[in-house]
DNA sequence: TTACATTGGTGCATCGATACACCACTTCTG
DNA sequence: CAGAAGTGGTGTATCGATGCACCAATGTAA
């Protein structure tokens, strides 16, 4: 919650009337106000509300006892409808995501949920398909709902279109984008290191002793990809690895959402697979992709990673289902409840006082789904 | 998307003019107001809220015009808040579903929403971790916050602590749960049959010449997974195959929400497997189950479906990893944009003359996650 | 000429909660 | 004992949109 102190709060979960007691009345009448409280304890509204937001200070007890029990026996729950109105904060954070159809970004959206839920917020969730577009047009519309707080899973490079709203006093935090010379003041940014997450990833697949690796990714045009794939070619830079841009797959096609992921993964290991010197490993984008090159790699008949002829395949998130996947996937953690932690923190703080933008530190997992590239083939390219 | 077609904007009903033009004052001023808009077009405010709400029959093209101008060049948006206030009318629909961590949930919450975005509503997340006191919670909650339209994931047996919702006007919709004697009247039910789900995954199996069939499932008690199980014990009645009490695992543990449910499945495979006679497949209450199965059975050395020694898995839902895992899970689909397209029409339409309930019809989908009995098994057990 | 429609639009109470200004009353303080 | 300080509340305008009741002005029938 924006303010500094929680106000005593009769309604709020600790002290809210067990649901037994509560009579929601059954003849389909109105909602009970805070004027029927104020009158069955003989008080005025103004005293129920200065109670309901802590402002109790030099209440009688007895005052604040009677008021309490009639906010009890009458189940009465202040109207968020109105109370917004009137204050103009709103207790619902917008959250906007590419899908939560993509099981990242349901996790993100779980845990940023559960975080809400413990200031009496509401989530209203927004799924953008990556269309900056619709992004644009979400935020237009939460901002008309009266919506003051908005986590934004995008990574746009620009977010300068957003700028009117947050000097307006959105309070906006970019999840999945480090924070871009010329961002808006006060936009506070919650990121993993990609570039070195990139790195990481590739760095893995050259002490693998890989030389080709493949890098496939959806349309590139975003932060946090394009970070990614430097960390990619730094990595290989390190390692004296001539880059190769057609090891590099990424959707022709615009607006795919996330959650058709892993078909984009799909097509990207399946057409990589195709070169005539193809890739013995490939980073991925995200775990998504790199379950759908899994697929492909499948299709192809090639087993991931394979003893003899095979391919190696690193992901990025630490889904769920990363370690389950068989074979378990080698992948890029990143620390997603410390993040979503860290968004909510950054909405809760008044805006100037808040935290800086972060970047957290991503951290390599390698499990099964990379292996050591074969002798015979490390002959061939040593 | 599944969806036929795109919508072209996300905020305007159709009368309201196009938002091109808008200028968001950049001077951290308040919101332009109705008012603002009617002294702009020097019209009275009623005037302005009749054009927005269709009342302009009577009313002169000319002046038509120029309200519709000011809007324009305002950058007006009506307060949503306000609205709701008002008229009680909440452009909201809660959404309560187990968890949308888990894709299942996932992939519908991103479907319900776009097609709530259709009718310029927007969708309040709630993840109940099927939690029954949580469940009821949000419900309070949302009524609260005026909202009148929810879609509750949910399978608690009854439905009965919401009927004073109901009754005051709350249209609800429960999905993936069968409609049960004695719900609240008006209740919309959306449903796969799970009865015939839970008969088709087993009847696959017994098929496959399998005998000895597992079922894992988390809590029992809930609507869905009691027809299931159902379902397979039915198949086995039919096929003449003893029911054994012993093959079926279900979580000890309550309150465990869907994010963990291939953890579940995780340890109900390993439980069963340490039978003196383990099962040579297994049905599972859905897909991550299901994947936390083949990790089980990977973590016991057994391979799925294996040849000789192994087990055969059979999942529900029907995700988008399903076909992307290794092997590709043969499971039971389930409709799901059908159902989500159901459940929003019943929401759209008055109650009333609203849709009945619905019970839709489940598919076997045979993949590679399991395969025909080794023969060596078949003498065994014939 | 009076009665009464019709057209085109406005006035105002209202939804429910909030918070500032203010008040009546008691208790100190010099 | 006047005046200040403190105690325990209340009155009321307000947030922005809505929609019913109403009104002024013109047309029109008896």
């Amino acid at each position: 919650m924006p303010r500094g102190r929680t106000p005593t709060r009769v309604s709020a979960p600790a002290t809210r009337p067990s649901v037994s007691t509560q009579r929601v009345s059954a003849s389909g009448g109105a909602s009970v106000t805070i004027r029927d409280v104020a009158s069955a304890a003989k008080v005025s509204p103004s005293t129920v509300s200065n109670l309901l937001n802590g402002r109790d200070a030099r209440m009688h007890p007895r005052t604040r006892e009677r008021v309490a029990r009639a906010i009890n026996e009458l189940g009465y729950r202040p109207s968020r409808v109105a109370r917004q109105l009137r204050t103009g904060r709103a207790q619902v954070i917008g959250l906007v995501v590419p899908s939560v159809a993509n099981p990242f970004w349901g996790s993100f959206a779980r845990t940023v949920e559960a975080e809400a839920l413990r200031d009496q917020h509401q989530v209203l969730l927004c799924n953008s398909e990556r269309d900056p577009a619709r992004e644009h047009g979400y935020i237009e519309e939460l901002w008309a709902g009266g919506v003051r707080s908005v986590i934004l899973g995008t990574s746009l490079p620009s977010l300068d279109h957003l700028r009117p709203f947050t000097e307006r006093g959105l309070r906006l935090v970019a999840f999945d984008r480090e924070r871009q010379a010329g961002d808006p003041p006060g936009l506070v940014s919650v990121s993993v290191d990609n570039h070195r997450g990139g790195y990481l990833a590739t760095q893995h697949l050259l002490d693998l002793g890989h030389r080709r690796i493949g890098f496939i990714s959806g349309a590139i045009a975003t932060v946090s990809r394009g970070r990614r794939l430097a960390g990619y070619r730094a990595a290989l830079a390190d390692a004296r690895v001539r880059y190769r841009r057609q090891l590099v797959w990424s959707n022709p096609g615009k607006g795919f959402g996330d959650g058709e992921s892993a078909e984009l993964g799909r097509q990207g290991l399946t057409a990589l697979l195709r070169l005539a010197e193809p890739p013995t490993a490939v980073v991925t984008i995200n775990d998504m992709y790199a379950i759908g090159a899994c697929a492909a790699a499948r299709d192809a008949g090639l087993a991931v990673p394979g003893r003899g002829r095979g391919i190696s395949i690193v992901g990025f998130d630490d889904i769920t289902i990363a370690e389950l996947y068989n074979p378990p996937l080698s992948t890029i953690r990143q620390p997603l409840a410390d993040m979503a932690r860290f968004a909510l923190d950054a909405i809760r703080t008044q805006a100037g006082d808040g935290p800086e933008s972060t970047v957290m530190a991503p951290q390599l997992v390698a499990r099964a789904s990379t292996a050591r590239r074969s002798a015979r083939e490390e002959k061939k390219v040593p």
